[in-house]
DNA sequence: TAAGTACATGGCTATATGGCCATATAGGCA
DNA sequence: TGCCTATATGGCCATATAGCCATGTACTTA
């Protein structure tokens, strides 16, 4: 049953709310390539720092990111490196939308004439 | 840059924030197995059978579920098998954070005495 | 047709979120 | 010390979300 396991569902879904959010999800790709300081990122994402600092806050404080304070900047990389395959189902979810609506589209062309 | 694929982003978000749910995680597990009706689902969550309806169209409009009238149920699955893989990477955030939990711990024991 | 079952939707409230600006904090350098 | 840069935090507002209850809709069965 749900109540038993409720609490498995909430830090499950805590982690990818951490991660829903357009913003976010750019960091965690860039991070992939190489660690990123806050500063870079803000010029990147194009929105005020204090901003960024609040995504970067939200992935760290679910466990997706750590920070490195190294002088005055704050570096950030991937806690951990799956993320990648992560996102092949993310992908394949947007896959199937395309594919039902190009069927639809073709369906439409069958029916129509 | 950001912006250039801002939409790319924020495509992949909306399906990350469909699945960012207790409620909804539980519902694509159960849904792994086997095609459910509503009011299973509703039964198995405990919550009004309003709220589990709204999950579900949350669900369905970010094109992870899809769902079939068949008389008076309304029959929910998955529209994508790969949900499961999905989590291999939502689990070892989670278990990097016990691991770590479990070092601090073991650290403080070290330096403690 | 009438009544019952299964869902969906609208309305409402409480709470959370994202964004900016303003301000605080911390390190580097003169 | 004092100023500059990089980052974090608090305050605030607009918007989104989750939940329930009440109601609407569609199918079934009598």
């Amino acid at each position: 049953m749900y109540v038993e396991k409720k609490k498995h569902y909430e830090a499950r879904a805590k982690i990818l709310k951490a991660l829903a959010h357009p913003s976010r999800l750019f960091i965690v790709e860039e991070l992939q390539k190489d660690e990123r300081c806050v500063c870079d990122l803000t010029d990147m994402i194009g929105a005020d720092m204090s901003t960024v600092s609040k995504h970067l806050a939200v992935l760290k404080q679910a466990g997706i990111v750590t920070d490195d304070k190294r002088g005055n900047q704050v570096f950030y990389r991937l806690r951990v490196p799956c993320i990648l395959n992560f996102f092949g189902c993310v992908e394949s979810v947007l896959e199937s939308q395309v594919k039902e609506h190009a069927e639809a589209l073709a369906g439409l062309g069958k029916e129509s004439f």
